[in-house]
RNA sequence: GGAGGGUUGCCAGAGUGGUUAAUGGAGCGGAUUGCUAAUCCGCGGCGGUGAAUAGCCGCCCACAGGUUCGAAUCCUGUACCCUCCGCCA
């Protein structure tokens, strides 16, 4: 959520950033609502007052009066203050400058690292190798799961564990404070965290409140709402890992097949909350894509890394870079890991407030990127890795989390 | 799942219909005194209006409604916490 004053004294860079985005909100329609809700609070307020001066003097007469003029306004302004809201929680973040503006054909790759490996033999997909290998299995897992449903077997299930671990461990070493949060999640959570109103559809609901969350980044937000930092408190560096769950309602025949889009997965997510500057948000922005790229690089694994455009990105964010992974049996690079400045949209939303040197009180800025999502970077690694008769080098650096160096064919 | 108790400011804690929500502690700022401290003074958040981190007004006693001229206080619903019982990985 952006401040309404902001949104008032920058209105050509909000309407600017709705059109770059292509998000659907009514600007004009909220700065007409929020000229009728102030005019409301100004009448009404001033209706308290004089109402409060009538019990003062317990003059009951006028106070039954004001009462009857004030429930209609009350009203009014309850009604205004909703759809303020709602509106207000539509309205996209701003964007950075460097930000490519247009649709995903926009999306500028900043970078390519490693070079895909070259095979001397037809290479075989991940669905093939997990069958050979008899460690995936995709059959009992739609029988069980439905739609999308996966069995991660024998080395598959430990290689899943060793890869989060390894991500865990490396974030950890780095300073990142580990947490295992709550994925069930009450509904404020993810208005705050900013999933919402936008990526309703693609969560699971529970009941009336509660939802599963598509990510660890939810829940770490909300850990501290309501809360005030002092500045020496600042920054917190959180590495998340949970479980992952997502609808993918729209992307209904997209990748139908394999492990790269599932609805349900495990993640470890780094999370940042920050002073409210520009300066230091974007050196973590820097920070946290280092380190997701330093975990890719033990990984041995190629990929690239792409500035996401405006009409792809996401509406809480003011800069999002994907990296994408070599996949061999796509031809080409899959996305696994998303890193967003997001500023103090979702902090505001849910009120994360530190105390600045001058006394004031400031929304902080907060970050969050993947450091690695099991399973989908189980194709990266079973399809570079693998040899030509069907067996997968495990990659050095997960060896001791996995006890084993070679997955070879059943 | 059953029964009971509770939720007040950073913390503790008083307050059961009528002034600015006691009091104590912590923290911060200032004053004073130099003896590892004491003493004194000041300090909540949000919104509206302002150039204003000035004044003024409003709102905030878990949250949402209701009763009343007037609600922390009475009523209803919801959430959470505690105790006991039951069940249980």
């Amino acid at each position: 959520m952006l401040d309404i004053n902001f949104i008032r004294d920058n209105l050509e860079k909000v309407k600017q950033s709705i059109l770059d985005r292509k998000a659907n909100v009514d600007l004009e329609k909220l700065l007409k609502i929020d000229g009728q809700r102030r005019y409301l609070i100004q009448k009404v307020d001033a209706l308290r007052a004089k109402r409060n001066e009538a019990a003062k003097a317990k003059d009951i007469e006028t106070g039954k009066k004001i009462k009857g003029e004030l429930a209609g306004l009350e009203k009014q302004l309850h009604e205004i203050e909703n759809e303020w809201s709602n509106l207000m929680l539509k309205v996209p973040n701003i964007l950075l400058d460097e930000v490519p503006r247009g649709d995903a054909a926009q999306n500028k790759i900043l970078r390519k690292e490693g070079e895909p490996p070259k095979f001397s033999f037809t290479p075989k997909d991940h669905i093939s190798l997990g069958k050979l290998l008899d460690i995936i299995d995709f059959d009992r897992g739609v029988k069980v799961g439905g739609f999308r449903g996966y069995f991660l077997k024998n080395e598959g299930a430990r290689l899943h564990w060793a890869v989060l671990n390894f991500a865990l461990d490396h974030l950890v070493q780095k300073g990142f404070q580990p947490i295992v949060p709550p994925v069930i999640n009450r509904r404020f959570a993810l208005v705050g965290g900013g999933q919402f109103p936008w990526g309703e559809e693609d969560t699971y609901k529970l009941g009336d409140e509660d939802y599963l969350v598509g990510t660890a980044e939810i829940p770490l937000m909300a850990f501290h709402a309501d809360e005030t930092f002092n500045l020496s408190d600042l920054p917190k560096k959180y590495v998340g890992l949970s479980a992952c769950f997502r609808t993918e309602i729209g992307s209904y025949g997209k990748d139908t097949k394999g492990l790269y889009r599932v609805h349900e997965f495990y993640k470890v997510e780094q999370v940042v909350l920050c002073e409210a500057n520009e300066q230091e948000s974007l050196g973590f922005f820097e920070e946290l894509q280092d380190n997701s790229e330093d975990i890719l690089q033990s990984l041995g694994l190629p990929y690239q890394v792409v500035c996401l455009s405006s009409e792809d990105m996401g509406k809480k964010a003011v800069i999002t870079y994907d990296i994408e992974t070599w996949m061999p049996s796509r031809n080409g690079h899959g996305e696994t890991h998303s890193n967003s400045a997001v500023f103090d949209f979702q902090t505001r939303r849910l009120k994360i407030k530190y105390k600045d040197k001058d006394g004031s009180y400031k929304f902080c800025h907060a970050l969050n990127n993947t450091a690695i999502a099991s399973p989908r970077i189980l194709i990266a690694i079973l399809e570079n890795f693998q040899q030509e008769d069907g067996s997968v080098k495990i990659p050095e650096v997960l060896q001791k989390y996995t006890n084993f160096s070679e997955i070879k064919p059943k």
